[in-house]
DNA sequence: CGGCAATCGTTAATATATTAAGGTAGTCTA
DNA sequence: TAGACTACCTTAATATATTAACGATTGCCG
């Protein structure tokens, strides 16, 4: 019985390579009483000035039920504001407050200026290379990827 | 002001790649009523027979105070074992159970049929390249990584 | 016009993530 | 050998992840 499957378990590298980096930024992020899906937030709206939920959620890879709660909370910090569209009902518009430009724009340098750390530490190389390998496996169109089959569940208890 | 960052967010792409993958593995595991953390201690502790709780935190990338409720569901599914060491009290082994041995052993084969699905829609070349930069990014030894000058924070509110 | 399916955000329930603090068992040192 | 120190795991509190289901709106189509 072959204890190890034939392939190394490649998300849970994603997982380990992404934490070998974030690792370098969450002191920054958390030493301006943030999360770091609520600076992932931050960062994303601020590029494009305003974006409904359902587009933060495509971009910043949060499920939508996790989305209500994390911006009620910067709602409550007075980070973000959210307002209903007057065409539809169903939409909303997210946008930063003032207070929360002011945020970005203190600590957007200070993210840039670790990136450029991290990069002279890593190499420009590697960094460039990550940067082309994800862009690859994201924004690649490839056809449909089949499911193998599953099996029955079998009654284990 | 610019609006955007020199650095696109790069741990935000890898959570994005990540997921490209995982999707079509996540199918796989809840069928068989397991989680993503679940499989990942299984698929961990199956290779070696027993692990320490901080090993199997350190690879797979779950904190201890996560990994104390994970393993109490599991043992209460009948999954995993916990012993206290007689040589040293503090320490705990885990183990799997037969009932989990035949679940890696059900499960596995289809682990590994999905990837070769995989690695035929994405390129074995880029599967390739995956494992490699991520393999430079975890396991290489660099210095000392510096942690950019925090100000102090201001009084927001 | 009216029914009906799809869209969008939310609520609910459970599992995991994160940070801080606690508790117990080993280790070290004065 | 007492007391401080450390290592390992756990508990506590809050935030987020995940799946299912709900409620309000809108668009479609008969």
């Amino acid at each position: 019985m072959p204890r190890k499957l034939a392939y190394r378990n490649l998300p849970q590298l994603f997982l380990r390579a992404r934490e070998e980096l974030l690792c370098h930024f969450r002191p920054i992020i958390t030493h301006f009483g943030l999360t770091e899906q609520q600076w992932r937030i931050l960062r994303t709206v601020n590029e494009t000035g305003q974006l409904e939920p359902r587009e933060i959620c495509e971009i910043c890879q949060i499920l939508s039920p996790s989305l209500t709660g994390v911006l009620s909370r910067m709602e409550d910090m007075g980070l973000v504001t959210r307002t209903r569209m007057a065409e539809d009902q169903r939409r909303v518009i997210v946008r930063l407050t003032p207070k929360a430009e002011a945020l970005v724009a203190e600590l957007g340098p200070l993210i840039v200026e670790q990136y450029k750390i991290i990069e002279q530490a890593f190499g420009p190389a590697l960094i460039q290379e990550l940067y082309e390998v994800m862009d690859k496996v994201i924004s690649a169109e490839r056809g449909p990827i089949p499911q193998v089959p599953l099996p029955p569940r079998k009654n284990w208890d």
